[in-house]
DNA sequence: TCAAAAGTGTTTCGGGTACACCCATGT
DNA sequence: ACATGGGTGTACCCGAAACACTTTTGA
């Protein structure tokens, strides 16, 4: 790659070599399992039949975040809940075959395949993997995971994102489970609820879920009282 | 990743477009005016004669943060004290000459103007603005300024990199001048001493800075001791 | 009637915040 | 002696944390 100018379709030229770039997603859902994430089986080398994170070529006149939606819905046809840039790796031996600069995002999705997880476009196979069985994932895949894992970690307390996770109507022992599982602690039920309630931004339903045990009372995140409390100069924090 | 492997003659090659990737840096100073960011005068097209973040282009085999230091150091000589990734911008048209996608990053340096900051390498000229006096910058520059200036008043209450901003030995009241500038109010004098001491991370010296008034004790960022908290799960916050 | 999960208050403790005066030096 | 910045202690308040029993349903 040190003849200087690789062409691309683009029309102009710098005296430079061109890395490749490339978007990988680390998605994160949540269920009965916990937090799981979903990878793709690799259907080319290299790594072929391994697993890794879902992405591919940013395309020429595409922004980074719209290539990261595109390459989801090819491979997964999820709806994502929120997405967000990560981080961007650019080790030069990270791809074997040459010089792959890759701008990794993490996203959130409600439920756990929403539609029966289709795999296409690259994808092999598609499949939720809870935390604790992950596999081995192709290229420096595992980093990148591990770099989303303490960003979600990180920014759960204090951005309401956690309610991305869930689906629209949601009991309050669901949000503290949910909190438990990425904050790796236990947190106390009353304080917890109290602490959440407080800050006014979850709108009680007439809703009721049934199962064992006592019915629970259903909620809603209430985006606008959050966006109101927010110009306020309110700040989340759980 | 569709037909991720054409081989080509050389190396290899993918059936995708190739954007240019360079990396910008984001270099912040505190003195007498406050903060301050370093910006150079461009001497090419496009916006030639504009000023800019330093930046350039990344090689065919070096790192992301690698190709930062190394741009800096071209273009500036500067000795950095943190050195951190920021964002990627890649909206298809913030560059006129076609697909460029920058990798930026965000610095810090102890004191101002330590070599007579040269100019060399792109650089027409090389200069240190404070807050409140910034140019328009090219590209999006700008918006890349506003994303560091967010994430360094984010940061700084989590992470001790205040420190990496003054100079070995400092004073509490220059450390508390660095505080409010960069969180934008104003603290309690007491309070923040109280705060700071009882972290635990400085060490008082027997060093005193004169000056008008009475003389000030100077103090030194104890890194070791920081690590050793910090193994236990100690949390910085201030 | 039992198992399962939901729901509910009070006390204690520590850290945050507000606040005003004396001290050491240079001019 | 005066101007300049350095340095110090206390009281109040609020939010965090600890903690156990009653309620409602389905099986």
């Amino acid at each position: 790659m040190s003849d200087a100018a690789n062409e691309g379709p683009s029309s102009f030229t710098y005296a430079w070599p061109r890395p490749a770039v490339t978007v990988d997603c680390v998605v994160f859902g949540f269920g009965e399992d916990g937090l799981s994430v979903l990878l793709v089986r690799r259907g080319e080398e290299p790594f072929v039949g391994q697993w890794a994170l879902p992405g591919g070529f940013v395309r020429e006149k595409e922004g980074l975040e719209d290539a990261a939606r595109r390459e989801l819905d090819e491979e997964t046809g999820l709806t994502l809940s929120f997405l967000e840039q990560l981080y961007t790796f650019g080790a030069p031996a990270r791809d074997p075959r040459g010089r792959v600069i890759t701008v990794a995002f993490y996203a959130l999705v409600k439920e756990l395949a929403q539609p029966p997880l289709r795999a296409t476009g690259d994808a092999a196979a598609a499949k939720w993997f809870s935390e604790g069985e992950l596999p081995d994932l192709a290229f420096d895949h595992g980093d990148i995971l591990g770099v989303a894992r303490e960003r979600l970690r990180g920014k759960v307390r204090w951005q309401p994102i956690g309610f991305e996770l869930l689906p629209e109507l949601f009991t309050l022992s669901a949000l503290q489970t949910l909190y438990e599982v990425v904050l790796e602690r236990q947190l106390d039920k009353r304080n917890f609820r109290r602490k959440v309630l407080s800050l006014g931004i979850l709108e009680e339903t007439q809703e009721m879920r049934r199962g064992p045990g006592r019915p629970a009372r259903l909620y809603r995140f209430d985006k606008d009282a959050y966006a109101r409390a927010e110009a306020d100069g309110f700040v989340f924090e759980l």
